[in-house]
DNA sequence: GCAAAAGTGTTGAGGCTACACCCATGG
DNA sequence: CCATGGGTGTAGCCTCAACACTTTTGC
């Protein structure tokens, strides 16, 4: 067989909703090359894995959550493929593809040292998209990796009901809001907002309880429904007709 | 560095529009394994190459077309990402990680036999999404990297102006609306059609000539312009609410 | 009572579907 | 002249943004 040979990698790109503000969970390197800096929490693909099985295996040594990658089911939680990266020069050590996984989850407790003794913590992404603004950069080609997995995020939320996978099992109609204004970093008009989600068949499942304690009038608690997309789509306002981005 | 190793292959899903169908270019096997068999084209990645050089070598040598990467310039072709596919046992000479590639190309002339004398031709997608059907299967995996490179092109083109990557650098309005015909095996109203698409800004830009020799009246020439994305999107008519499909 | 949050009603703007209708060509 | 396809106008429907308004809690 010909051509070179590679280790191959997976990159976890874990967002969560924490304080209003879209986190992703990095780890700081305590090991070259970049060590001392914050990248993306990953490991090699292992013999006998697929690479999603090395992604479900890292997402649950870095969190304890499970990824639910079934989309049939109401698992919290969601894990799917976003890209492969593999420039010739992107790991000092040799030819590395990594490939990037995107996992978004409900906001958790800070996470302890890893199983590596890495410390790691929550970042805000909004300061790590754009490198080069005062911000140290991630290790290796991992604000790139970052970036796509944002982008794909918050070109998800429109036409589909993965916001629900930052959100606990049981939640109220403004904690969907909120995750849709920290994703977005825009403000929705939340009897707007209301009316729309709960018009969608098989997204929200009313449940018996109402959330009470905060100011104002109790909230109905939802859960998850079988629904997977929105038709017609949440639209956030779009700047012009033509954006460089490609997906 | 910790891992196992693997050969790095790019495969990629040419897609077309011929007499009205879905076209998808593919290779007749010569070597094991699944000599005999059809896959779609694809090589190992060399040493100094980055992915999307190998996509693109490999898009030349089969037919001699540039992919155009650069979404800034209005480039003939499209050539883009889908996916990595690496289940242990998806090749049985050892451990081969694959990056599909996605390519849009207008309608070219009869391909010949490749660099390595293998036979090649367009064939129509539709039997091959469902296979088990008659059909005999692609070899490999490539039905399922087939299946997800035209569900990718199906969900772009709602939303996207990539449905012009499959028109020559010249076309009209209808050549236009046939490809969105065959892409999602649907009839469009052509009076819509023509008015939704000359009023997206940036999309259409109208050239001094006119097409005639067909019956009726002649119709004008465009070529496409700098706009990527449409806004309001081109909808499609979804079947209900919930779908599996993930993207 | 008052502030705050949850939820409902209503109204006008704009996009879409469906179709009537005119335009320009080949035969 | 007529069939064929290109292209424009328009009416009704539906959705959405905006905002007035009611409901139900904590203080």
């Amino acid at each position: 067989m010909r051509g070179n040979l590679f280790a191959v990698a997976v990159d976890l790109v874990i967002l969560t909703v924490r304080r209003a503000e879209l986190c992703v969970l990095l780890g700081q390197r305590n090991v070259t090359p970049h060590a001392g800096s914050w990248a993306l929490p990953g490991g090699f693909v292992l013999p006998h894995e697929d690479l999603v099985d090395t992604a479900a295996r890292l997402l649950t040594e870095q969190t304890g959550a499970e990824g639910g990658t079934d989309p049939t089911t109401a698992d919290d939680g969601h894990l799917e493929q976003l890209a492969s990266y593999a420039a010739p020069d992107r790991d000092p050590r040799g030819r590395v593809l990594s490939v990037g996984y995107l996992a978004l989850l409900p906001d958790l407790p800070e996470p302890a040292a890893g199983p590596d003794a890495e410390r790691r913590a929550w970042h805000p992404v909004q300061p790590l998209l754009h490198p080069g603004s005062g911000d140290p950069a991630l290790a290796f080609d991992h604000n790139r990796i970052l970036a796509d997995g944002v982008d794909r995020a918050r070109a998800k939320l429109e036409y589909s009901t993965l916001a629900a996978s930052f959100c606990p099992p049981q939640f109220t109609v403004t904690d969907l809001r909120r995750v849709y204004e920290a994703v977005w970093r825009t403000e929705i008009d939340p009897r707007n907002f209301q009316r729309k989600v709960t018009s969608v068949d098989g997204f929200l499942l009313p449940t018996a309880t109402m959330v009470t304690g905060g100011r104002g009038r109790p909230a109905q608690l939802f859960r998850r429904g079988p629904a997977t997309t929105l038709h017609p789509p949440m639209l956030r306002e779009t700047s012009g007709s033509t954006r460089a981005a490609d997906r």
